[in-house]
DNA sequence: GGATTTATGGAGCGATGGTACCAAAAAAAG
DNA sequence: CTTTTTTTGGTACCATCGCTCCATAAATCC
């Protein structure tokens, strides 16, 4: 095969790679988004990074060490707007509906994998996937803890009352995240989705 | 092996089934419970059931087959609580207090596997259980369906507001069901869930 | 008892899964 | 050009997966 032209950077010596990492990656996270761990095949990784099984291992290590970087290039680019809404620097009722909505916009687009890449991963797996299914729980705990987190800075701001259970409130709003996300993969329009934020907002408590 | 004494029950000729099929297809729609569809191998399955290869292909089919008469069996025996509320003869918002309630102890009993069969069921897997996925997602677009029937009847009864989007409001609650399964799943607690539940009784549409 | 019917035990099969290995290729360094 | 370093292509490997086949066992029917 004809390599690819050097990518401006520059190279050590050996024979260059012949592909982009970065876009075999967002490739395989795609695959991953859509299929889960288990249900993507090596074949269908290096098919659709367009690799060989030799620049595959020599590049990534193994099928789950691929994965784990596939989640965290998920969060930082296509999950990126979830922490970056926690971020902003708005009302507490504002940002949990743009963070809702937002939800409903991203799980719905014609340009990805429908839904969360996170939220419905590795819920029922093989005994042998135990590392798996605890490192995506941890990841969905760890959302939750920065929805509880932006939730205290609001109470703090007198934008909740005084007696709000936060936790509660965070993973009540983590179920519905959630929730949309299945509904997504089951092919529930933007629409749809949008309504069950509206609804779900209903649910913010009273000042 | 001594084969088991005669249940009661006329039996045709042939040699007697040595194993209760009841009892051996609870096992396995535990096991699928627990561990999805491709999560379940074939030599798991015939372990927990206790029965030989040939025994399960005699009396099952295919391990395809066998996860159809899981699913069956899960929806009238331990997922039976959800269609049972909605045929109660009580108030509509009653109805989903019950239902959303009795959803976090169900899913948080230590009888069973955690979190709901179905409704987290085949959301990612590969090419070639599109048809499993599609079944699954109509097992969800169902129960969704059956909501919506019984807030329809509320709506008639006058339990609901006039303008009440009724669709939406199911496609809610289901959102949110959906999200505690998951919930529960991670080990979330059996109070927690029911605060999850609480707090999505408040987006109940205000008469 | 013999014929018939159904279930069981056990061996094994073809396909696929993820991975390892090695000689050859392509670059930089000396 | 030679050496060194890294990537690549191809092949082969071993475990697992879902499933099949067949001889045998255990019951009923005549």
């Amino acid at each position: 095969m004809v390599p690819k032209k050097e990518p401006a950077e520059r190279r050590g010596r050996g024979r260059p790679q012949s592909f982009e990492r970065e876009t075999a990656l967002c490739a395989a996270m795609r695959l991953f988004w859509d299929r889960g761990y288990e249900g993507t095949s090596f074949d269908d990784l290096i098919a659709t990074m367009g690799i060989s099984a030799s620049s595959f291992y020599n590049a990534f290590g193994s099928k789950e060490a691929l994965y784990h970087e596939a989640i965290e290039t998920y969060m930082s680019v296509a999950g990126g707007w979830f922490l970056d809404i926690l971020n902003e620097n708005i009302d507490t009722i504002t940002a949990f509906r743009k963070l809702t909505t937002t939800a409903a916009m991203e799980f719905t687009r014609d340009d990805q994998p429908s839904g969360c890449m996170i939220s419905v991963a590795a819920t029922q797996c093989s005994p042998g996937q135990s590392r798996l299914r605890d490192l995506l729980a941890s990841q969905r705990t760890q959302a939750e803890g920065a929805m509880a987190e932006r939730l205290r800075v609001g109470m703090s701001a007198g934008d909740l009352p005084e007696n709000t259970d936060i936790d509660a409130l965070a993973a009540f709003y983590g179920s519905l995240l959630r929730g949309m996300a299945v509904q997504a993969r089951d092919g529930a329009s933007r629409d749809r989705l949008l309504e069950i934020a509206r609804i779900g907002m209903r649910a913010w408590p009273a000042i």
